[in-house]
DNA sequence: ATTTACGTTGACGTTAACGTAAACTTAAAT
DNA sequence: ATTTAAGTTTACGTTAACGTCAACGTAAAT
């Protein structure tokens, strides 16, 4: 078992994925990161930046932070007893069909996207 | 070629669709929507309805009222010169990459929920 | 004639997800 | 010792995407 040690300050993560401080302060008010602390200073973990890597990729599929907060517990092994196992399962499968229910729409989306291209170009020719 | 002059009303349209009149008359002030109008009252017709679709179908991939009208505008027969065409042959492009990168996080988040599904029931072996 | 149902146009309110600015602390560099 | 750079909290501002009235028009049903 290797043990990742490195430690990222805000500006850090900000810079890595391109977003403000503000931006990574206010997820965790909002409850989605809860980094380390030296005196004042935040320290973020490798954990820590998965998680972040987690809410910008639900960002760009429109999942809210509420969502991607919903994501994040199910992902914290803070379960112990069976009844909560059973839980995120459900939750896992949820997640799976919504995530389903996107790349439907995204294969809708992309034949649409080719038949106007076929269309475009026909007209081209008549020109 | 047959045309399909089914005509309805907002409230109708609002019932298909699950949203609200006020979300209707929203889209077209905002430049989504143009139904024809007999005094007041608007009436919409197929391709209003199937604007309506992709519409909603953005939203739930999270693009911005603002994309969609991109969208719809290139899907539009406004155009007539080679310039033009060029042009909505560049945005499809482009919004065919924007959607693969959605499709690349889709599979990446289905992953990521396989593991932890594996994860979850090895635990719950352990107990 | 008057409910009733459905439609219309303002106009102000709300929520999520940050942006922006002020006022202050702390550590490192000159 | 004091700039300089990065960090902190607090608080008000902003934008997108509607929600929620209010006040009114119109057409069909009783």
């Amino acid at each position: 078992m290797t043990k990742n040690d490195t430690i990222y300050t805000i500006s850090d993560l900000a810079q890595r994925f391109d977003i403000t401080t503000r931006t990574i302060r206010f997820y965790e008010s909002e409850g989605l990161l809860s980094p380390e602390r030296v005196g004042q200073k935040r320290l973020y973990s490798p954990r820590d930046y998965t998680t972040l890597k987690l809410i910008l990729r639900g960002k760009r599929l429109g999942w809210s932070l509420a969502e991607s907060r919903e994501l994040i517990q199910m992902y914290n092994p803070a379960q112990n007893n069976q009844a909560q196992y059973q839980k995120v399962l459900e939750r896992v499968q949820e997640s799976r069909e919504r995530l389903q229910h996107q790349l439907n729409d995204i294969q809708v989306m992309m034949l649409e996207l080719d038949e106007h291209e076929d269309q475009v170009r026909q007209a081209m020719q008549k020109t």
